[in-house]
DNA sequence: AAAAAAG
């Protein structure tokens, strides 16, 4: 095998004692030997001045902060002002000590999680799986990616957690997102969750925080908080998942990690939030309401990252997501340092995203090929009245292969939040321990469904679009479409589920009539990641006038591998020799391109109506 | 039309 990262990190370690680093790497700091935080041009630091915060809110915050530092905005400025900035930075007498003192080992939980698994999964990633995985970055001067993480300058804290974490070498999209992160530039970047897409926004925040912050001390009596970074999140478990992961990786870094989401006691949450908040994880309406109330401010922020950011980005959340970005005290684009991750990137979404973004760089990690063939898809022409019988046989057919139980894991889509019911009890009426999570659930049943499944308590779970994202759940052995969603881009979030990590996963989706507008962009899907498509749905796929779902607004069909917006003419007419000659990063998804070129003729824009 | 996200 190859030398682990751990001996790469000592000998690391050990030459930078020695004074021996190669020039071109920047030699490591140990927190006593700093004395400021590197503000050069090609730092980590918030890129300089510019920017004068928002009038109204400024009087009032400004002297709040003016508590905590001798001058309000000096984090944007190019030079060091105040002296009061040089000491303590990194030091471990500064930052949150009330928290720190009292900071429970993230990774003690890990042990006790899942008692039941005896297979060791933490490790995780099939790393082999990801070998070859085409990528494509475009935008100006893109920062070379790494091999490794001892190549990158995160600190020492931060690498005794990637060890902690036991991860051995970035994934593809932690190869090339932290050295652009790190480089200060705005990314947005399309990769499989479960590739170790949260580490890949986490590390360069938490670095560039523990670099760049001054001592920060809530001074009595000032109830509002001014975290530095902001992560937001398309539901409340996902955000309660990021936020544990953020919680390993900045243990012990003195950075403190805050999770806020609705459907829980709120007073909880303020508590938490007076007690320190560098990295604020956040669903987007209990954050709105913090900041209605003047508990948060964003006018320090200096890292924001969407996960799912399509998702973020759509009709649903849009409005939101524009009031938190653009209308409340956030800095600019250009000011803070702005990340976008998703699995898909519809071309409309980047658009609109790009209203967030500053020169920024676009990230591909194509999950084409090795990395797709891991979920074995199928589909199964099913009639609506047949559906509950199929899923039964199904069932019975995994327990006959021992392919159930507390190892392999059933998550079952469906459309509705009644049909979510309506399913989980026929389920367990018919012998099969099955829980379920949507929306009219409480947060604590949501939260409790969650567990029970994970720890294979109820190997069935029964779920609406609520979990189709991001969620990380070891074990999923079979994702079942049991209602198909009408969006492609959903159907590739869901199949995510499993297959995680680089290992195999079985995918089934019920087809019936009701999908015929599905059919072009699945049969296109399927064919792209190897599978074996039935001739029956080709039919279908004819039938369809379009490319199905959202397809046509995914950009010439790249669901996975998506390409950036900025090199497709946006309205462009006829054909696009760009759109063809891409095919060899993002991975070819041609067979719906007819219409990709033609984005923005009458025909597809009628398909928009 | 449905789902998610504030209470």
């Amino acid at each position: 095998m190859r030398t682990s990262w751990a001996d790469l990190a000592a000998n690391s370690a050990a030459d930078n004692a020695n004074n021996s680093v190669p020039p071109s790497k920047p030699a490591y700091v140990p927190p006593h030997l700093r004395n400021r935080p590197p503000l050069s041009a090609e730092s980590h630091a918030p890129p300089p001045p510019a920017y004068s915060g928002p009038s109204s809110a400024s009087a009032s915050v400004a002297g709040a902060v003016s508590g905590r530092w001798s001058s309000p905005r000096n984090e944007y400025r190019t030079q060091p002002v105040s002296s009061g900035h040089t000491s303590g930075w990194g030091n471990n007498s500064g930052g949150w000590d009330r928290g720190r003192d009292r900071e429970v080992n993230p990774f003690a939980e890990q042990d006790d999680s899942e008692p039941t698994f005896t297979e060791q999964e933490n490790t995780g990633i099939n790393f082999d799986a990801y070998e070859d995985i085409p990528v494509e970055t475009t935008g100006e001067n893109v920062p070379s990616p790494v091999n490794t993480f001892a190549e990158i300058d995160l600190g020492e804290a931060l690498n005794e957690n990637i060890r902690r974490c036991k991860y051995v070498r970035p994934t593809p999209v932690q190869r090339n997102a932290i050295p652009i992160s790190l480089a200060g530039r705005d990314l947005m970047a399309c990769a499989q969750t479960g590739s170790g897409k949260t580490a890949a926004f986490c590390f360069p925040i938490i670095s560039g925080i523990m670099r760049g912050q001054p001592v920060q001390r809530q001074p009595r009596g000032v109830r509002t908080v001014f975290p530095l970074a902001l992560v937001l999140s398309p539901t409340r478990e996902l955000s309660m998942q990021i936020h544990e992961e953020a919680r390993k990786f900045s243990y012990q870094t003195g950075v403190r990690v805050v999770v806020a989401y609705g459907g829980a006691p709120i007073n909880q949450q303020l508590r938490d939030l007076e007690r320190g908040v560098d990295i604020l994880v956040a669903t987007p309406g209990r954050l709105v309401d913090l900041l209605e109330r003047a508990r948060v401010s964003l006018q320090m922020i200096r890292y924001l990252a969407l996960d799912e950011a399509d998702r973020m980005l759509d009709m649903g959340f849009e409005p939101q997501i524009r009031k938190i970005v653009q209308q409340m005290d956030m800095p600019p684009p250009g000011v803070r340092q702005t990340m976008l991750f998703s699995a898909t990137f519809p071309r409309e979404i980047q658009r609109l995203a790009s209203d967030f973004l500053s020169n920024y760089i676009f990230l591909a990690v194509g999950r084409v090929g090795s990395s797709t063939d891991l979920i074995d898809q199928r589909v199964e022409y099913v009639q609506e009245s047949d559906k509950r019988s199929h899923l039964m046989d199904l069932l019975h057919a995994q327990r006959a292969n021992g392919v159930q139980g507390k190892q392999a894991l059933t998550l079952v889509f469906v459309e509705t939040k009644k049909g979510a019911d309506a399913l989980e009890h026929w389920l367990c009426l018919n012998g099969f321990p099955a829980t379920t999570i949507h929306g009219d659930r409480t947060q604590q049943e949501r939260e409790f469904a969650l567990k029970s499944f994970k720890s294979g308590n109820t190997p069935i779970l029964v779920a609406t679009d609520v979990a189709a994202r991001g969620l990380d759940i070891p074990h999923v052995a079979h994702v079942v479409n049991f209602d198909l969603p009408n969006d492609i881009d959903d159907y590739v979030h869901r199949i995510g589920r499993t297959g995680r990590a680089g290992k195999k996963g079985l995918a089934t989706a019920f087809f019936n009539d009701n999908n015929v507008n599905l059919a072009r962009a699945l049969a296109d899907l399927m064919q792209e990641a190897n599978q074996e498509v039935p001739a029956w749905i080709l039919g279908y796929a004819a039938r369809s006038s379009f490319c199905g779902g959202r397809n046509r607004r995914s950009g010439g069909g790249s669901r996975f591998g998506s390409r950036d917006f900025r090199r497709e003419g946006s309205f462009s007419r006829g054909g696009s020799s760009d759109y063809h000659n891409a095919g060899n990063n993002g991975g070819g998804y041609g067979s719906c391109g007819g219409y990709a070129g033609g984005y923005g003729s009458s025909g597809v824009t009628s398909a928009w109506d």
